[in-house]
DNA sequence: AAAAGACTCAACCGCGGAGAC
DNA sequence: CGTCTCCGCGGTTGAGTCTTT
């Protein structure tokens, strides 16, 4: 274990050379980690910040480093794929907030951690259920993860920068419709911009994603075998994986997943920073499809758990329908 | 307008694993 | 082996900010 052998108040008058600084960092600090940081690199914390000249153990260097000044942090709310992204990822894995936050590009580990105490717990509270409990991930899935669709499916219709989004059109009606009507249903855009996908996307993954067998390290390595339609569309890994899945077929020109037909030429316009289009299959179980069924794939719901909930099976501990009086779904 | 309460999030802490010796 | 150091993770804190009363 190490020790930290001198720790003084911040800003003490009898403050020595071997004093450590604690608390927030002034921008003389991250002006000098971050130029020390450009010209050797990141690493070996504890000797980095003795030689940028730091007043901070090496721990608190690497902690404002990679949660506040490192270049591909992405500020602001967590989008509603995001958190989508991290209910699904936390059912799976709980509290491993890194190896949740390596599957949202951009996003801290402390900041998926701060959301899960502030909102999702907060939430737990409010319906007195613990946060952890089966019926808590029930109420996520039944409530919460439909509602986050719900956004989506707003925001997509008042600014459209994210086509997987306009997949969620009408889901009460999308899996019964024809071919023609569903493609009807996505809001006319003659021929959007098609790099407007890639709005909030770092460069770094665009290398990434042109590039399959590239050495870029900007982005942790998966333990799945598919990255990038999790970091480019905030979505589950295994979405991915549809690429190659059996359930997809084509009959003329039409496409299909689990029998519901999907458009082919919305995920034929989804194309990477060199105008190659290397998602078809990712793309494809994001378009005109039932959302209900599409949440069911995506993130390992049974179709069952949707059709249930939207009643009054489940009620938290006063009887009071969670969905339709607790679920605060400004506070997300 | 002011006080109180609630919320956010940067930063800290302790712990445990890995590697060097 | 045991000890030490470094590093990374998850839990927690608390100052600052925002909202409510």
């Amino acid at each position: 274990m190490s020790t930290i052998t001198a720790k003084r108040e911040v800003g003490s008058s009898n403050e020595e050379e071997t004093d450590l600084r604690r608390g927030p960092w002034t921008l003389e600090e991250d002006s000098l980690l971050i130029h020390y940081i450009a010209r050797h690199g990141e690493g070996r914390w504890n000797m980095l910040a003795k030689s940028a000249g730091l007043k901070r153990t090496g721990k608190s260097c690497r902690l404002r480093w990679l949660n506040y000044l490192k270049p591909d942090i992405k500020r602001g709310n967590l989008t509603p794929q995001e958190q989508l992204l991290i209910l699904e990822l936390h059912s799976k894995w709980g509290n491993r907030w890194s190896k949740i936050a390596q599957h949202l590009p951009g996003r801290t580990d402390n900041e998926i951690k701060n959301y899960w105490r502030t909102r999702v717990q907060k939430q737990a509270r409010q319906l007195n259920i613990e946060s952890g409990s089966k019926r808590f991930i029930d109420a996520v899935k039944c409530f919460w993860m439909p509602r986050l669709l719900q956004k989506m499916e707003q925001s997509s219709a008042s600014n459209s920068p994210t086509m997987i989004m306009k997949s969620f059109n009408n889901h009460a009606e999308a899996s019964s419709m024809s071919t023609s009507s569903i493609s009807n249903n996505i809001p006319n855009s003659p021929s959007p911009p098609q790099r407007e996908l890639f709005m909030d996307v770092p460069n770094n993954q665009f290398s990434n994603m042109s590039s399959p067998n590239n050495n870029n390290n900007n982005v942790p390595p998966s333990s799945d075998s598919l990255q990038f339609s999790s970091q480019l569309f905030d979505m589950p890994q295994h979405v991915a994986a549809a690429s190659n899945s059996p359930n997809v077929f084509e009959n003329n020109n039409v496409y299909y997943y689990n029998n519901n037909p999907i458009v082919q030429e919305n995920w034929n316009n989804v194309v990477d920073a060199n105008g190659n289009n290397n998602y078809g299959g990712a793309m494809m179980e994001g378009l005109s499809m039932d959302p209900l069924s599409l949440m069911g794939t995506y993130y390992d719901i049974p179709q069952f758990d949707f059709q249930t909930c939207g009643s009054d099976w489940i009620l938290d501990n006063n009887n009071n329908n969670m969905g339709d009086t607790l679920w605060n779904m400004d506070s997300m």
